[in-house]
RNA sequence: GGCCCGUUCGUCUAGGGGUCUAGGACAUCUCCCUUUCACGGAGGAAACACGGGUUCGAUUCCCGUACGGGCUACCA
């Protein structure tokens, strides 16, 4: 039988990063055994149903390259992939009967306002945590304590009621893990889930057993969180005779500072993207930032969310998504929660900007600047912006940052570094950059390498060391006391822009 | 509180009884390169939570404690 894992997110919102890399182990881990992938919408719960957010889902799938094989918008055979669908066709009433027929699922009428009494009695004498168990359950009103008679009486006059699951006490329920190995749980700390909610609709630890059944889902691969119910969930599979996939429970993430798993708040706190893409809330307005949005490359952001939590053993820390397939494995997941660096995912889009080619970025930058700079100009080139790429590739993080970082090889600089003019311009000085631009107008190649000599020359001639002049030139030019190769920048400016911005510098310099 | 899971440099981690004077990466510091700032190179500081066992020998195995995380809904 071939491998199949889910994803099974709830359209309550925007997919968090921790959600986006259980799908993607997930993903790589179908891929990696030439199994499939498959992404179903668990939205039985329809209070917490948000609109767009299952939009937002496969875009964000999409975006990261996390491709589903069959799901809700990549079609596949066991349609629907949306719970709320599938409920319409009786699946989940039809198990639930089944468990029910065999005995080990029950009515149970009390509602939620009793058990919330119940709960406040236990809290009252010292029990944080009532629950509707084997020990408890014989004192309440389910159809475990009434008469045949009294049961479909009730059902027939509607009265509102739940189906839960009997779970027996004194039972050790052990699984193997696979990223955790042997757990085990005492049946009798296990409570009977709701099955069926009072509206119809199924609960997740009924609806997505039901769907990994018939999707034919191999390996169960999911957030910790999940871990203390499933105990529960073996038990429904026992209950129903068919043999229960293999688990996958992963750490969670961690917020970058302070106790906790990783929120939108730290997000907004830490100034970093909790969300693969933007997401804007449809009820209050307000808008989260997205990896996508900040410039990330979707390997980066991959690559980095893989990283974190996984290794293969090697020293290697730049993957492709091929190469993720090729060596991903649960026996490398680390067990302990891994909190968030916003920093090295920072460096992660570092390492693929430079992975890129001078002329991919050459021409993204172009589109960039043209937008800025009007088309028509030479500096919007794909060629000049190749150039432009080229000085400043190895000091930027993201694409957005050639433009600002850059500034001055599209624009003449309006202001001048003051510190440097300060302490370089005196009439020496002037004097021998007034005298540099014959030099430049008669220089027979404007490259970086013979100007720079000539300009050493010049320097000597004038009695000056280059150290004398050089960052002052660079001011002149750029603007910046700092920055790009200079004579990089001044081959890639161009005769006439050089002079035109010496020439500028000099009406605009203090007179000296 | 109860249950479950976890615990190696600030962070992500390698390590699976002797190879550990504990390795790498991010961040940080120093130096080198350089006209500057970056990049790059070299180097530094920096960790096995604690206490008991087991063993000739524990970072590695077991137990306890502490700490961290998750769960404890008719939410997923």
């Amino acid at each position: 039988m071939s491998v199949r894992t889910r994803f099974a997110p709830s359209p309550t919102g925007p997919l968090h990063m921790g959600g986006v890399r259980t799908a993607l182990y997930a993903y790589l881990f179908a891929r990696r055994h030439k199994g499939q992938f498959i992404l179903r919408i668990e939205d039985t719960d329809r209070n917490r149903y948000v609109p767009g957010a299952e939009e937002y889902i496969i875009e964000s799938l999409k975006w990261c390259g996390i491709l589903p094989d069959e799901g809700v918008g990549f079609g596949g055979i066991h349609t629907p992939y949306r719970q709320s669908e599938r409920k319409e066709q009786g699946v989940y009433a039809d198990f639930s009967k089944r468990l029910m027929d065999a005995g080990h699922a029950y009515y149970a009428f009390d509602t939620p306002e009793e058990l919330e009494v119940e709960r406040k009695k236990a809290e009252s004498l010292g029990n944080p945590a009532w629950q509707y168990d084997a020990a408890s359950r014989p004192s309440m009103r389910n159809s475990l304590n009434m008469t045949d008679g009294e049961v479909s009486d009730l059902l027939q006059k509607n009265t509102p009621h739940v189906i839960r699951l009997k779970v027996e006490s004194g039972r050790t329920i052990a699984f193997n893990d696979m990223v955790r190995g042997d757990v085990s749980f005492d049946s009798s700390l296990v409570d009977d889930k709701v099955l069926i909610k009072a509206d119809g609709m199924p609960t997740y630890h009924l609806a997505h057993i039901v769907d990994d059944i018939l999707m034919e889902v191999t390996h169960a691969i999911r957030g910790e969180e999940w871990l203390p119910s499933a105990p529960a969930h073996i038990l429904i599979y026992e209950y129903l005779g068919i043999a229960q996939p293999k688990y996958a429970h992963l750490p969670l993430l961690l917020k970058p500072e302070g106790n906790g798993k990783l929120s939108k708040r730290d997000g907004d706190r830490l100034g970093f993207p909790v969300f693969p893409l933007e997401w804007k809330d449809p009820a209050s307005g307000e808008v989260s930032s997205g990896y996508r949005e900040k410039g990330y490359y979707p390997e980066a952001f991959v690559n980095m969310l893989a990283m974190l939590g996984w290794n293969d053993g090697t020293e290697q820390e730049l993957f492709s998504m091929d190469e993720l397939i090729e060596r991903f494995d649960f026996e490398r997941v680390h067990k302990a929660g891994a909190r968030f660096d916003p920093e090295k995912a920072k460096w992660f889009n570092e390492q693929w900007l430079r992975k890129q080619s001078d002329t991919t970025l050459g021409g993204n930058l172009a589109l960039q600047a043209e937008v800025v700079f009007g088309a028509e100009q030479h500096i919007v080139s794909k060629a000049y912006c190749t150039g432009a790429v080229r000085l400043l590739k190895d000091r930027v993080q993201f694409e957005g940052e050639f433009l600002e970082k850059g500034r001055y090889l599209f624009e003449t600089p309006a202001e001048y570094d003051e510190k440097v003019v300060a302490k370089r311009w005196n009439p020496t000085a002037k004097q021998f950059v007034e005298s540099f631009i014959p030099v430049l107008e008669s220089a027979a190649e404007f490259r970086a390498e013979p100007l720079k000599s000539s300009f050493e020359h010049h320097a000597a001639a004038s009695g000056l060391k280059p150290g004398d002049v050089l960052q002052l030139f660079r001011v002149i030019v750029s603007g910046q006391g700092s920055g790009v190769d200079l004579f990089g920048m001044v081959e890639l400016l161009g005769r006439t822009e050089v002079i035109n911005r010496i020439q500028r510098a000099l009406l605009q310099l203090p007179s000296c």
